[in-house]
DNA sequence: ACTCTAATTAGACAAAGAACTAATTAGAAA
DNA sequence: TTTCTAATTAGTTCTTTGTCTAATTAGAGT
Protein backbone atom coordinates (compact mmCIF):
# COMPACT_ATOMS: atom_id res chain seq x y z
CA UNK A 1 0.00 0.00 0.00
CA UNK A 2 2.75 2.48 1.23
CA UNK A 3 4.07 3.55 -2.31
CA UNK A 4 1.01 3.48 -4.37
CA UNK A 5 -1.03 5.98 -1.43
CA UNK A 6 1.79 8.08 -1.72
CA UNK A 7 2.28 8.79 -5.52
CA UNK A 8 -1.68 8.64 -5.91
CA UNK A 9 -1.61 11.20 -3.11
CA UNK A 10 0.84 13.55 -5.35
CA UNK A 11 -0.76 12.83 -8.19
CA UNK A 12 -3.19 16.10 -7.34
CA UNK A 13 -1.79 19.71 -7.43
CA UNK A 14 -4.05 20.78 -4.50
CA UNK A 15 -2.51 18.20 -2.64
CA UNK A 16 0.89 18.95 -3.04
CA UNK A 17 0.13 22.50 -2.60
CA UNK A 18 -0.64 21.38 0.74
CA UNK A 19 2.68 19.76 0.81
CA UNK A 20 4.30 22.78 0.27
CA UNK A 21 2.01 25.18 2.81
CA UNK A 22 3.19 22.89 5.36
CA UNK A 23 6.60 22.82 4.80
CA UNK A 24 6.83 26.42 5.96
CA UNK A 25 5.45 25.16 9.26
CA UNK A 26 2.39 23.09 10.96
CA UNK A 27 -0.94 24.54 10.18
CA UNK A 28 -4.39 24.23 10.79
CA UNK A 29 -6.80 22.43 8.32
CA UNK A 30 -8.89 25.97 8.34
CA UNK A 31 -5.46 27.95 8.04
CA UNK A 32 -4.66 25.73 4.92
CA UNK A 33 -8.19 26.31 3.71
CA UNK A 34 -7.88 29.73 3.39
CA UNK A 35 -5.50 29.46 0.35
CA UNK A 36 -7.94 27.47 -1.40
CA UNK A 37 -10.65 28.50 -3.65
CA UNK A 38 -12.71 24.87 -2.29
CA UNK A 39 -15.45 24.24 0.44
CA UNK A 40 -13.83 22.31 3.15
CA UNK A 41 -15.36 19.51 3.07
CA UNK A 42 -13.61 18.90 -0.40
CA UNK A 43 -10.18 19.74 1.29
CA UNK A 44 -10.83 17.36 3.86
CA UNK A 45 -10.76 14.89 1.40
CA UNK A 46 -7.77 15.96 0.35
CA UNK A 47 -6.13 15.91 3.80
CA UNK A 48 -7.28 12.51 4.28
CA UNK A 49 -5.61 11.26 1.37
CA UNK A 50 -2.52 12.92 2.47
CA UNK A 51 -2.90 11.25 6.11
CA UNK A 52 -3.43 7.89 4.53
CA UNK A 53 -0.13 7.96 2.21
CA UNK A 54 1.21 8.85 5.72
CA UNK A 55 2.88 12.48 4.01
CA UNK A 56 1.07 14.30 7.28
CA UNK A 57 0.30 13.85 10.60
CA UNK A 58 -2.11 15.45 12.41
CA UNK A 59 -2.70 16.09 15.80
CA UNK A 60 -5.70 18.27 18.01
CA UNK A 61 -5.12 20.93 19.74
CA UNK A 62 -8.51 22.22 21.24
CA UNK A 63 -11.08 21.98 18.55
CA UNK A 64 -8.79 22.51 16.13
CA UNK A 65 -6.49 19.93 14.29
CA UNK A 66 -3.00 21.14 13.19
CA UNK A 67 -0.83 19.12 10.37
CA UNK A 68 2.24 18.90 9.85
CA UNK A 69 4.34 17.40 6.81
CA UNK A 70 5.70 14.13 7.27
CA UNK A 71 9.26 14.81 5.74
CA UNK A 72 10.84 11.45 5.93
CA UNK A 73 8.08 9.44 4.07
CA UNK A 74 7.74 12.24 1.16
CA UNK A 75 11.83 11.81 1.32
CA UNK A 76 11.70 8.16 1.18
CA UNK A 77 9.01 7.90 -1.87
CA UNK A 78 11.25 10.45 -3.63
CA UNK A 79 14.49 7.87 -3.09
CA UNK A 80 12.52 4.91 -4.14
CA UNK A 81 11.67 6.87 -7.17
CA UNK A 82 15.08 8.27 -8.40
CA UNK A 83 15.97 4.27 -7.92
CA UNK A 84 12.99 3.34 -10.00
CA UNK A 85 12.32 0.40 -7.88
CA UNK A 86 9.38 -0.33 -6.97
CA UNK A 87 7.74 -1.31 -3.67
CA UNK A 88 8.84 -1.75 -0.23
CA UNK B 1 1.55 21.66 -18.26
CA UNK B 2 4.55 20.16 -16.96
CA UNK B 3 4.63 19.10 -13.38
CA UNK B 4 1.20 18.06 -13.55
CA UNK B 5 1.52 15.75 -16.37
CA UNK B 6 4.55 14.23 -14.44
CA UNK B 7 2.70 13.56 -11.70
CA UNK B 8 -0.66 12.12 -13.32
CA UNK B 9 1.85 9.78 -14.86
CA UNK B 10 3.99 8.80 -12.35
CA UNK B 11 0.92 7.98 -10.10
CA UNK B 12 -0.15 4.48 -12.22
CA UNK B 13 1.91 1.72 -10.50
CA UNK B 14 2.19 -0.37 -14.88
CA UNK B 15 3.47 2.97 -15.63
CA UNK B 16 6.18 3.25 -12.88
CA UNK B 17 6.93 -0.16 -13.73
CA UNK B 18 7.57 1.22 -17.47
CA UNK B 19 10.19 3.54 -16.44
CA UNK B 20 11.72 1.07 -13.74
CA UNK B 21 12.01 -1.54 -17.21
CA UNK B 22 13.56 1.55 -19.18
CA UNK B 23 16.00 2.47 -16.76
CA UNK B 24 18.03 -1.16 -17.46
CA UNK B 25 17.96 0.25 -21.25
CA UNK B 26 16.00 1.28 -24.48
CA UNK B 27 12.95 -1.19 -25.29
CA UNK B 28 10.52 -1.88 -27.87
CA UNK B 29 6.55 -1.35 -26.93
CA UNK B 30 5.97 -4.98 -27.70
CA UNK B 31 8.90 -5.86 -24.90
CA UNK B 32 7.85 -4.08 -22.72
CA UNK B 33 4.54 -5.72 -23.19
CA UNK B 34 6.12 -9.29 -22.04
CA UNK B 35 6.48 -8.10 -18.77
CA UNK B 36 2.96 -7.07 -17.89
CA UNK B 37 -0.82 -8.93 -18.04
CA UNK B 38 -2.37 -6.27 -19.79
CA UNK B 39 -3.26 -5.97 -23.73
CA UNK B 40 -0.97 -3.81 -25.94
CA UNK B 41 -3.82 -1.19 -26.50
CA UNK B 42 -3.73 -0.77 -22.71
CA UNK B 43 -0.69 -0.69 -22.59
CA UNK B 44 -0.35 1.92 -25.06
CA UNK B 45 -2.57 3.79 -23.75
CA UNK B 46 -0.11 4.05 -20.45
CA UNK B 47 3.22 4.91 -23.08
CA UNK B 48 1.08 7.69 -24.24
CA UNK B 49 1.06 9.19 -20.91
CA UNK B 50 4.49 8.50 -19.95
CA UNK B 51 5.35 10.55 -23.80
CA UNK B 52 2.27 13.15 -23.17
CA UNK B 53 4.57 13.81 -19.41
CA UNK B 54 8.14 13.75 -21.58
CA UNK B 55 9.11 11.03 -19.12
CA UNK B 56 9.92 9.23 -22.10
CA UNK B 57 11.10 9.40 -25.85
CA UNK B 58 10.34 7.37 -28.48
CA UNK B 59 11.95 6.04 -32.01
CA UNK B 60 11.29 3.99 -35.03
CA UNK B 61 13.11 1.50 -35.94
CA UNK B 62 11.43 -0.56 -38.18
CA UNK B 63 8.56 -1.56 -37.34
CA UNK B 64 9.08 -1.43 -33.95
CA UNK B 65 9.00 1.59 -31.43
CA UNK B 66 11.63 1.88 -29.36
CA UNK B 67 11.18 3.58 -25.59
CA UNK B 68 13.49 5.07 -24.11
CA UNK B 69 13.95 7.24 -20.55
CA UNK B 70 14.11 10.85 -20.63
CA UNK B 71 15.94 11.14 -16.99
CA UNK B 72 16.71 14.43 -16.69
CA UNK B 73 12.47 14.99 -16.60
CA UNK B 74 12.39 12.54 -14.53
CA UNK B 75 15.41 13.65 -12.09
CA UNK B 76 13.76 17.65 -12.58
CA UNK B 77 10.11 16.57 -11.18
CA UNK B 78 11.60 14.63 -8.09
CA UNK B 79 14.05 17.40 -7.50
CA UNK B 80 10.90 20.00 -7.69
CA UNK B 81 8.79 17.91 -4.61
CA UNK B 82 11.93 18.13 -2.99
CA UNK B 83 11.83 21.59 -2.32
CA UNK B 84 8.24 21.22 -2.60
CA UNK B 85 7.52 24.08 -5.11
CA UNK B 86 5.35 24.27 -7.73
CA UNK B 87 4.97 24.46 -11.36
CA UNK B 88 7.72 25.73 -13.67
C1' DA C 1 -27.22 20.98 28.88
C1' DC C 2 -26.85 24.35 25.19
C1' DT C 3 -24.51 26.70 21.77
C1' DC C 4 -20.68 28.11 18.99
C1' DT C 5 -16.85 26.99 16.10
C1' DA C 6 -13.74 23.59 13.68
C1' DA C 7 -13.52 19.85 11.08
C1' DT C 8 -14.92 15.46 9.22
C1' DT C 9 -18.14 12.00 7.25
C1' DA C 10 -22.19 10.82 4.25
C1' DG C 11 -24.57 11.01 0.06
C1' DA C 12 -25.14 12.49 -4.70
C1' DC C 13 -23.43 13.35 -9.17
C1' DA C 14 -20.52 14.84 -13.09
C1' DA C 15 -15.94 14.09 -14.96
C1' DA C 16 -11.88 11.43 -15.64
C1' DG C 17 -9.29 7.02 -15.67
C1' DA C 18 -8.33 2.26 -16.96
C1' DA C 19 -9.53 -1.77 -19.11
C1' DC C 20 -11.25 -4.41 -23.12
C1' DT C 21 -12.37 -5.53 -28.39
C1' DA C 22 -12.40 -3.83 -32.99
C1' DA C 23 -10.57 -0.85 -36.44
C1' DT C 24 -6.73 1.81 -38.25
C1' DT C 25 -1.97 3.31 -39.48
C1' DA C 26 2.95 2.39 -40.72
C1' DG C 27 6.66 -0.14 -42.33
C1' DA C 28 8.83 -4.49 -44.42
C1' DA C 29 8.80 -8.18 -47.40
C1' DA C 30 6.87 -11.16 -50.80
C1' DT D 1 -0.11 -4.21 -54.39
C1' DT D 2 -1.06 -7.53 -51.13
C1' DT D 3 0.06 -9.33 -46.93
C1' DC D 4 2.22 -9.72 -42.43
C1' DT D 5 3.68 -7.77 -38.12
C1' DA D 6 4.00 -3.89 -34.69
C1' DA D 7 1.75 -0.53 -32.57
C1' DT D 8 -1.68 3.02 -31.98
C1' DT D 9 -6.36 5.13 -32.09
C1' DA D 10 -11.49 4.67 -31.64
C1' DG D 11 -15.33 3.39 -29.18
C1' DT D 12 -17.44 1.23 -25.15
C1' DT D 13 -18.04 0.07 -20.38
C1' DC D 14 -17.04 0.15 -15.51
C1' DT D 15 -14.77 2.17 -11.66
C1' DT D 16 -12.63 5.88 -9.29
C1' DT D 17 -11.99 10.74 -8.27
C1' DG D 18 -13.27 15.43 -7.18
C1' DT D 19 -16.64 18.46 -5.97
C1' DC D 20 -20.71 20.08 -3.77
C1' DT D 21 -24.52 20.47 0.14
C1' DA D 22 -26.28 18.50 4.26
C1' DA D 23 -25.54 16.04 8.40
C1' DT D 24 -22.47 14.57 12.10
C1' DT D 25 -18.73 14.55 15.60
C1' DA D 26 -15.65 16.85 18.94
C1' DG D 27 -14.10 20.31 21.99
C1' DA D 28 -14.72 24.97 24.59
C1' DG D 29 -17.27 28.30 26.79
C1' DT D 30 -21.55 29.96 28.80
Amino acid sequence: MGINAVFEALSHPVRRKVLALLKIGPMSAGELAEHFDLTRPTLSVHFAKLREADLVAVERQGTSLIYHLNTSVLEQALADVLSLREEK
